[in-house]
DNA sequence: CCGAACATACCAACTGGTTGGTATGCTGTC
DNA sequence: GACAGCATACCAACCAGTTGGTATGTTCGG
C-alpha cells in the first residue's frame, strides 16, 4: 500500500487537502485556536471554558491538552494569530493601493470603519476584550494583547507620517493619533455592545475622519 | 487558653459601633459595594469572585448572602452607585460655574482628562469593564452599564446643545459627539490598561478637545 | 523486507480544588 | 420574643488539568 510514497507525517497532514476537497477538514489544532478565539470574543478569557471550547471545535479535552499545555496557552496562540491575520488583512486591503499618501490615510480609516461595521462579523476585537479582564491579573496575557495594538498603531502610524510628509506646513504627532485610531476603535467596539447598535461604530469614525482630514488641510 | 474570653466574633465586631465613633464605620452593605467595585473593576465580572469580596470587605458570606440575593445582585448595586456616584461628581464639577457655554463644555472635556489621569485612582471604568464581559451572556447587567454610558452622554450633549447653541451658523450632530466623548473615555482606559501608560489618556482628550473646539469654530 | 521500538494524535474517565449558594444557629436591640 | 444582622459549616456543580490508554503511522537495525 502507498506503494514507493516515502512520506513525512507533516506531508501526510497536509495530503488532507488534497483528499477531501470540499469538507474543511482542518487539523484539531486549527480547530480549537478558532472555536477558542471566537468563545473568547464574545464570553471572554475567565468565562469561557476548555469544555465549551472543546465542545466547539468538536474534539476532546485530551487533544486539547495534547495541543496545548495550558488554557492560557491556547489563549496565546489565538493572540498571535489574531496579530497576524490583522496584518495581512491590512496589507491586502484595497486603499493600500492608493498612491496618493493623503487619500490612502483617509482610505485607511473608511476601510476599517466598513470593516467593522460589517454586520456579519462578530463585533469584538480579541485583544481588547481580553485585556481589559487580564490586565492587573496576567501580564503575560496583558502584553500579547498590548503586542496587537503597537502593531496595528505602527501601520497606521506610518500611513499617517507619510500623509503629513506629503503636506508642507502640516505637521501633527502621528504617534498620538494613531493611539486615538485604536482608542476610537476599541471604545466604539465597547459602546456598540452595550447598547447592541453598531451604527456607532460608523458615527465614530466618521468624526475621526473629519479631525484628521482637518489636521492634514481639507 | 484564650482565658476567659468568651466572646463570639460578632459581639466583637458590634462593640465598634460604640467604640469608635470618629471611624467611617460603614455598614456591611456598603462596604461589600465598595469592595466589589474595586475588584470588579480591577479583575471584572467573572473572576471576582463572593470569596474575595467577602475577604476584602472583612465580612463574612452569611453576612453577603443576608445583603444581596446573589453576585449579579451586588453587580447591580455596584452599577447603580457608580451611576449616581458619575451624576454627583458632575454636577460637583468646578467647570459647571463656568456661564459661557462654549468654555464650559470645553473645560468639561478637561475635566474629564484630568480626572481620569489622576494618578492615585485605578484607571477603569465599572460599566466599561462589566459590559465587555457579559454583553452577550447577561442582558440584565448589559443594560445597567449601558444606562451608566447613556446618562453620562445625556449630561455631555447637553451642555455641547448649549455651546452650539451659542454659536450661531455652527451645527453639529451632538448626540453623535458624546457618544463618541464616551467611546473616547472607554477606547482610552483601555489602552492604558494594556500599555501601563496612563499619558495615553490626556492625549486622547487632548486630541477631542481639540476636534469639538474646532467644531465649534475656533 | 521485516518487525521491534518509537512517535504522534487523539480519547474517556477521573481528580483535587474552587465557586456560588444554602441551612442553620447565635446575639444584641426594639 | 421577634426580628435584623450577622457567623459557621456545609454542599452540589463546575473547572482546569491529569492519567492511562488506543489507533495509526514512522524509523531503523538486521
Amino acid at each position: 500500500m502507498f506503494g514507493g510514497m516515502v512520506k513525512t507525517k507533516a506531508a501526510n497532514a497536509r495530503d488532507k487537502t488534497a483528499r477531501d476537497k470540499n469538507a474543511p477538514e482542518q487539523g484539531a489544532r486549527d480547530k480549537l485556536v478558532e472555536s477558542a478565539t471566537d468563545l473568547l470574543r464574545r464570553q471572554g478569557y475567565v468565562a469561557t471554558t476548555v469544555d465549551q471550547i472543546c465542545a466547539q471545535a468538536g474534539v476532546t479535552k485530551g487533544a486539547f491538552f495534547h495541543y496545548f499545555e495550558s488554557k492560557e496557552a491556547l489563549a496565546h496562540a489565538c493572540l498571535e494569530r489574531w496579530g497576524r491575520q490583522g496584518e495581512a488583512m491590512d496589507a491586502a486591503a484595497p486603499y493600500r493601493a492608493i498612491e496618493e499618501p493623503v487619500e490612502r490615510a483617509l482610505a485607511c480609516i473608511e476601510f476599517y470603519a466598513a470593516f467593522f461595521s460589517n454586520p456579519r462579523l462578530v463585533k469584538s476585537c480579541l485583544a481588547g476584550t481580553t485585556v481589559q479582564e487580564v490586565a492587573e491579573t496576567n501580564p503575560a496575557l496583558r502584553d500579547a494583547a498590548q503586542a496587537c495594538f503597537v502593531d496595528a498603531e505602527k501601520r497606521f502610524k506610518s500611513l499617517l507620517d507619510e500623509a503629513f510628509k506629503s503636506r508642507r506646513r502640516r505637521r501633527a504627532d502621528t504617534a498620538s493619533l494613531a493611539t486615538l485610531w485604536m482608542s476610537t476603535i476599541q471604545g466604539s467596539l465597547l459602546l456598540s455592545k452595550a447598547s447592541r447598535d453598531a451604527s456607532i461604530i460608523r458615527k465614530n469614525f466618521a468624526h475621526l475622519h473629519a479631525y484628521i482630514k482637518g489636521l492634514l488641510g481639507e
